[in-house]
DNA sequence: ACCTGAACACCGTTCAAGT
DNA sequence: ACCTGAACACCGTTCAAGT
């Protein structure tokens, strides 16, 4: 009764991609540039409708509703991510490599931080990826289900880096970055653990990208190592 | 001028607790109680007024916004995380059994997914255990900044993990989980990569909890090893 | 000190109607 | 086949007014 079955644009046939009217490449690439410009509260159907001087409406005739614009937009995240050809590279650079491109496309569409824990990953370009990442790991030598989790746990790290680097960017939105607040703000969080807060390094809020980039770094080599371990210990 | 003050609810003086009225412990949990009840969306001034019987405008005498409201709701998450104390059990263990916890918490609360990526975690609760993470890397051997990069690490991993298993189960809502229908969406999404899709496991979609679980226990070794990893190298 | 209702400027989606 | 506008049932937030 409450329960809804599940539903996907990439359950249903498109569209027929006839000559008049709009296309949905044309729609996605739209919602894209709104996503980047307003962010994912800043998507609306009206607005996306005035964009492409057309009704609001007029988009339901291409798309089933909303979540279906976000489903094909997400999609479009994942044909930016680069993974070179394991066979070529070796199966740990190309994890590093891909893991550092997913990364920085994340951080350029910040949007999708909201999306990933919202709807699976099923379109076309995240199935590339996919396809790739599992012959990076057959190649490394992972069998049988290992395969998948290896390839789960590096996404889980990528994910579990940048959501929460993208929450901050947004809460500190820009342009106006002052790190004596941001180091007041801290000061005042972490009051009660004085251990805490003599230990925090106070230089990282000059410039918090530099420190973000040394984590992830060391959380990737850790992560890699971690995985080469399961090899061996096989 | 588009630019906006980084605000924070743990940044402002609350109201005087005093006696009559509304307490601010009693709207928080009301709004946790909405919120694991009806979703992120399901959330609105409107029905938590209501639950509280009052006037939906009557929150904003204790809370300046909608976003404040979620900052308090969200430390009550990380309130429910447990972290036995490092000294006690050992660092190895005491970081495995809080990603367990982070993990059966957030799946409690699945709205707490689309949270990480909009607001960073600057309550008291999320204090407490950032500050047993610390005493837990610090115990093991780690030092100066990369005390923080073994916490972000961990944290990264149990997020990246938890939030896309939580898009699967909202995309799937519950009580009618139906494994064939998913066997068919796969196989189509998957449909391109001939590959791929002969080596999936097609019985893990069978009950996919117990998968997940296996997943997650291998990324936790893989990244406690590639952790420890880095204390010998050093 | 606390709460209210009216009002404003928005939403997503449905649907009958137009071409 | 494609697009429209009106309409419905919602939103978050402000603010003057009440007690």
């Amino acid at each position: 009764m409450t329960s809804k079955q599940f539903t996907s644009v990439w359950l249903r046939e498109p569209r027929k991609a006839a000559s008049p009217g709009r296309s949905r490449d044309e729609i996605v690439s739209a919602t894209v540039e709104l996503l980047d410009a307003e962010g994912l509260n800043g998507l609306s159907m009206r607005k996306l409708g005035a964009k492409l001087s057309a009704g609001a409406t007029s988009l339901y005739w291409y798309v089933a509703n909303k979540d279906e614009l976000l489903e094909l937009a997400y999609d479009q995240v994942w044909a930016e991510m680069s993974v070179p050809d394991p066979d070529e590279v070796g199966w740990r650079d190309s994890a590093a490599v891909l893991a550092h491109s997913m990364r920085q496309v994340m951080l350029r569409h910040p949007w999708s931080a909201d999306i990933v824990g919202r709807m699976p990953a099923l379109g076309p370009h995240a199935m590339h990826v996919a396809d790739r990442m599992r012959r990076m790991f057959k190649l490394a030598g992972f069998r049988g289900t290992e395969i998948d989790f290896a390839g789960s746990t590096l996404t889980a790290f990528v994910f579990g880096m940048t959501i929460p680097e993208i929450a901050w960017d947004t809460a500190t939105s820009g342009d106006d970055y002052d790190p004596e607040a941001m180091r007041d703000l801290v000061r005042k969080a972490a009051a009660r653990y004085p251990e805490m807060l003599a230990s925090i390094d106070m230089d990282r809020y000059d410039d918090p990208r530099v420190v973000r980039e040394l984590c992830f770094d060391f959380g990737l080599v850790s992560m890699l190592d971690g995985l080469e371990r399961r090899l061996t210990t096989a």
